[in-house]
DNA sequence: GCCAACGTTGGC
DNA sequence: GCCAACGTTGGC
């Protein structure tokens, strides 16, 4: 089961929810910012992660899990950069877009909304949760 | 397309 | 070790 939740950022141009849909799971490279990294490598398998689409959509459009946790990434020849694996779960019946997410009390003090560069990210479980509501979802 | 925010690089 | 210059992300 869960014990940690997360999002991440994909531009839908270069990587989508539909990709990841079609694929069944993806393993989530080009994380270069050092955060971000940190949290990659601080995922657990069967973490639930929100996929959210940035630059086109701006909106959390799907979840998925943890399927494997972070190693050095094969590709690129510094240590520091991991990748994980991540299988689709559920795409939302409903986007909850960034606009939805900055007027809920509850959620404006997500990173999503604070440190809008951040595309790695944790989030509470209760954040989660909301986001799965808003967007007329149970796992 | 613009630009704010912010991370990274490199000269000193 | 500071900080200016530069690059990148992503919302608008």
């Amino acid at each position: 089961m869960a014990r940690g939740w997360w999002l991440v950022k994909s531009d839908p141009s270069a990587y989508s929810w539909d990709d990841l849909e079609r694929d069944g799971s993806a393993v989530w490279d080009g994380v270069r910012n050092a955060l971000a990294c940190r949290h990659l490598a601080a995922m657990k398998k069967g973490d639930l992660v929100l996929i959210y689409h940035s630059q086109e959509g701006k909106e959390v459009v799907g979840v998925a899990r943890v399927t494997k946790e972070a190693r050095p990434d094969p590709k690129a020849g510094d240590e520091r950069l991991v990748v994980v694996d991540l299988a689709a779960v559920k795409r939302l019946a409903r986007p909850v877009s960034l606009a939805e997410i900055k007027s809920e009390p509850a959620l404006k003090g997500m990173a999503l909304v604070r440190q809008a560069r951040l595309s790695v990210m944790p989030v509470t479980q209760p954040e989660l949760e909301r986001i799965l509501a808003l967007g007329k979802t149970k796992l």
